[in-house]
DNA sequence: TGTACATCAGTGAACGCGCGTTCACTGATGTAC
DNA sequence: TGTACATCAGTGAACGCGCGTTCACTGATGTAC
């Protein structure tokens, strides 16, 4: 079968959405090449089209998962929104359950940061690429509303959120776990000014 | 070959020694149970006799890695020390580039939490109670030097300190790992009183 | 004190299974003439 | 306009491998008599 110019890359970016929610969810372990190319209505050996590796395929997905939450956040967050206002509604939302439970659409801080440091540097330069932007983002917002050292600030928050979701979801006790979330999403906005 | 009283109990203890260490460092997926037993000086059809599945080791390793650390923690910081000076010893040691390093033998909550949230139930409860302690420790020693809301500051403290373990661990570029970790050292002994 | 037997931590071959990867093949469609 | 061929995304059988788990067995030593 012949398709058209652009099906193949809109083949090999459905595989990576799937790729990307699945990482999330089961770590980058537990995804299998098979079940994701049948999720994404292929069977496995067509996978080699598209990427060179497994290894790949989670480099690339990785990127794929951090350009998405950026353009979610600038298109929900930040675009026609005061900083403040903007900073504000995004800690309510880092922090809330809805996040919490939304481990294959939500930020890959919390959930890949363990995973991740035993990831091939491929992988962790992705990483380490999208957890800047977030940094300077955040940090540019801090500093658009007035606050001193927003780079400080920005880095300080931004550890608190991934390690507050990350525990919320580890632990198995719900009131533990609304409690982390609460409790620094009061903290962090104690911290920045906005409570 | 029959073995004194308590050899059954030592072999046992050294491989969940081995597991605490090999899960943190490679992973709950990463750990094969033949590797483990080789580690520990046996082969791996052994291994059944000291538990019934890998399920268990892991959940058995979980408790083994906290009451190790909790030990660590009264004999090394709390023990012959004001609890104002614990805190900063502590804060300082968690947030070092020392324990950054040290996955194998570190506080579980940074390297472990994201593949938790995907363990059975066992196992997340293991982490649960080892969580609850350790904010636990943290809340009395923050009471015991007069800070107001002792919970609440240990919760937030202990949340950053999780999140820029595991980012410092996660992220390719050394200077951002650092950055990670003296942003929130200080950030946090300036939150609760000791910078 | 000496002998027969029971115990049981540990051995190592074997199992079924799912994994990542390879590869000869398919077949609808674009291109050349 | 019609025919022969090239293209290449996708197919599905096959591969070697390591995994978790099972199980018949071993053999040094404790126990019973």
């Amino acid at each position: 079968m012949r398709y058209n110019a652009n099906h193949k890359e809109r083949t090999r970016h459905r595989v990576l959405g799937h790729a990307a929610a699945a990482i999330r969810q089961h770590g980058p372990d537990g995804v299998a090449i098979s079940q994701l190319m049948s999720k994404a209505g292929l069977t496995h050996g067509g996978f080699y089209a598209h990427f060179e590796s497994k290894d790949e395929l989670i480099a690339e997905a990785i990127t794929e998962m951090f350009d998405d939450r950026y353009e979610f956040l600038r298109r929900s967050f930040i675009e026609g929104r005061e900083p403040a206002e903007a900073l504000s509604a995004f800690v309510d939302r880092y922090l809330s359950p809805v996040h919490r439970e939304a481990i294959q659409t939500g930020c890959p801080l919390p959930s890949l940061s363990g995973d991740v440091a035993r990831l091939p540097l491929v992988a962790r330069r992705r990483f380490t690429t999208g957890t800047e932007r977030l940094i300077r983002t955040l940090s540019a917002l801090l500093q658009a509303s007035g606050r001193a050292d927003p780079e400080k600030l920005a880095v300080s928050m931004l550890a608190e959120m991934v390690g507050a979701v990350a525990l919320s979801r580890a632990v198995a006790d719900l009131t533990l776990s609304d409690l982390l979330l609460k409790n620094s999403r009061d903290a962090i906005k104690r911290r920045i000014g906005l409570s």
